[in-house]
DNA sequence: GTACAAGTTCAAGTGAGCTTGAAGTCAAGG
DNA sequence: CCTTGACTTCAAGCTCACTTGAACTTGTAC
């Protein structure tokens, strides 16, 4: 019977630790319902909502943005893998964007740097466009990394 | 003569806020001179390392990263081109294995999400390497973004 | 001589995405 | 009855990359 997940399952399941799935849950990411304790309990298609919200941070999209898309999926019942793909279609535009971007910067890498042109402005392809410069104060959006 | 440039002159220049530029030089990433008024003073080839710090960061290293990478530069001259493309041939793996990250996310996206395998763990795509993952507890690595 | 822009330092704030700690609840086991 | 463990909430902390504000100095223009 058990349709209904602890915290530490979904946690081991989906390697997204307990105090993140709560906070998530406070963005309304994701939704439980709770125990006669007070426990959250999780409804199976949560871990696809998850699978997607892990995803979707690797391919770059803030949890805001996350949610907005969420927002668009049914919340009373599990939505179709129709619904899922629907969602998708968008990302794959934004991976392309990205993937072309950084194969600018590979090209200012070995073509801008060897000259002597890379002094910003000029260099195009040092300012493609400026679409990660400034949105506010906190740290300006960055790539990957992790290492 | 104007060899020396002053915050307002680089920042214009570079694109780069002059309160960042105070930043990166408490962060060692950039020197200055001073005016005998204790106003910074900027030697012309600083632009070239300011630029070399925005490439790098929109290919995903840290400040701290960039730094190390830039203290192999030597100090008290200006470094020739070969000293530059030095460093940026290490870049360059990076910015590959990114895009093949993305490639393999975008594969997920079209592949994984259609089919019910998309629950994390069983799905490689999801997963890949785990690279991204756990590194203290600050957010998480993330690309670009931007908007 | 006084206004004003442009610079300085230093401390604190910001935003994203969490984690950590304190203090408490609840169910099961010995 | 007491401990253990899994859970709860709430507030505060943390990293990164900066920005903002306060209080002050300097150089130039009128």
């Amino acid at each position: 019977m058990s349709e209904q997940l602890t915290i530490t399952e979904v946690s081991r399941r989906s390697g997204v630790a307990a105090s993140a799935l709560r906070f998530y849950e406070e963005k309304g990411l994701i939704d439980s319902e709770r125990a006669g304790s007070g426990h959250r309990r999780y409804p199976r298609p949560v871990l696809r909502r998850i699978a997607f919200i892990v995803f979707a941070q690797k391919i770059g999209l803030t949890l805001v943005e996350i949610g907005e898309e969420l927002d668009k999926l049914p919340r009373d019942r599990a939505p179709t893998g129709r619904e899922w793909s629907r969602l998708s279609s968008k990302w794959t535009g934004r991976i392309d964007e990205r993937i072309e971007e950084l194969e600018r910067l590979r090209s200012g890498l070995t073509e801008c740097i060897g000259c002597g042109c890379l002094s910003l402005g000029k260099c195009k392809l040092a300012n493609p466009g400026d679409r990660v410069a400034r949105s506010g104060p906190g740290p300006r959006a960055w790539i990957s990394g992790g290492g």
